[in-house]
DNA sequence: CGCTTTTGACCAGCGC
DNA sequence: GCGCTGGTCAAAAGCG
C-alpha cells in the first residue's frame, strides 16, 4: 500500500504532547473508507447544496459512497487543541457536537490549491485527549514536515503491512 | 494590508 | 413532513 499521507510527526509535537494513533484502527479501511469514528460523525468531505445561490458540494456522495478521501485519526494527549503538524491551517468553523461537552473545530489547509481538511475535538471522557482527524492528502510538501517525517512514515508503512 | 479567527446562519441527510 | 444534527459559508473583527 502506498502511504501517501502526512500524519503529524512526533518530532514536531510540543513537549508533553503524546501522540497516539487511535487504537483498534483497521488501517485498510481507515485509508480507503469511512472514519473509525463513524461515517456519520466525521464524514462530509463534499457537502452540499446551496445557500443563497452559493454552490455547495454533494454531501450525499460522501455519505453513501465510495470516493471518500483518506481519513487518518490521531489521539493526542495535549493541553493544546492545535496539533502542530508542520502545515498551516485555517479555521473555518466550530460546532458543538452531541454527546460531547467539547466543540469540534474544522480546519482547512491554508494552501489554496490544497483541499485537505482536519477536524479537532477533545474526548468528552478525557479532556486531555485531543482527537485530530485528517481528511484528504496534501498536494504540496512541507519542508519542516518532510525533515521529520521519515521515522513515523516508516512506522506507518510497517503497520500497513500487517 | 493580508491573513486568521469567531460566530451566526444556512443547508442537506437522516431518523422518526 | 418535521426536527435534529453535522458541516460549511461568509461577514466582521482581530492581529501582526
Amino acid at each position: 500500500m502506498d502511504l501517501d499521507m502526512h500524519p503529524p510527526p512526533q518530532s514536531l509535537l510540543q513537549p508533553g504532547q503524546d501522540i497516539q494513533i487511535a487504537s483498534d484502527i483497521d488501517w485498510v479501511s481507515l485509508l480507503s473508507g469511512p472514519s473509525i469514528f463513524g461515517d456519520q460523525s466525521l464524514a462530509a468531505e463534499s457537502t452540499g447544496g446551496a445557500k443563497n445561490g452559493r454552490i455547495k458540494h454533494n454531501r450525499k456522495a460522501s455519505r453513501t459512497n465510495k470516493a471518500i478521501p483518506p481519513k487518518i485519526s490521531f489521539h493526542t494527549k495535549s493541553p493544546d487543541n492545535i496539533l502542530d503538524d508542520g502545515y498551516r491551517w485555517r479555521k473555518y468553523g466550530q460546532k458543538a457536537v452531541k454527546n460531547s461537552i467539547h466543540p469540534r473545530s474544522y480546519y482547512r489547509c491554508s494552501n489554496h490549491t490544497c483541499n485537505v481538511k482536519k477536524q479537532v475535538q477533545r474526548l468528552s471522557k478525557d479532556s486531555s485527549i485531543v482527537v485530530t482527524t485528517y481528511e484528504g492528502i496534501h498536494n504540496h510538501h512541507c519542508e519542516m514536515l518532510m525533515e521529520s517525517l521519515s521515522p513515523l512514515l516508516r512506522q506507518l508503512q510497517f503497520l500497513s503491512g500487517i
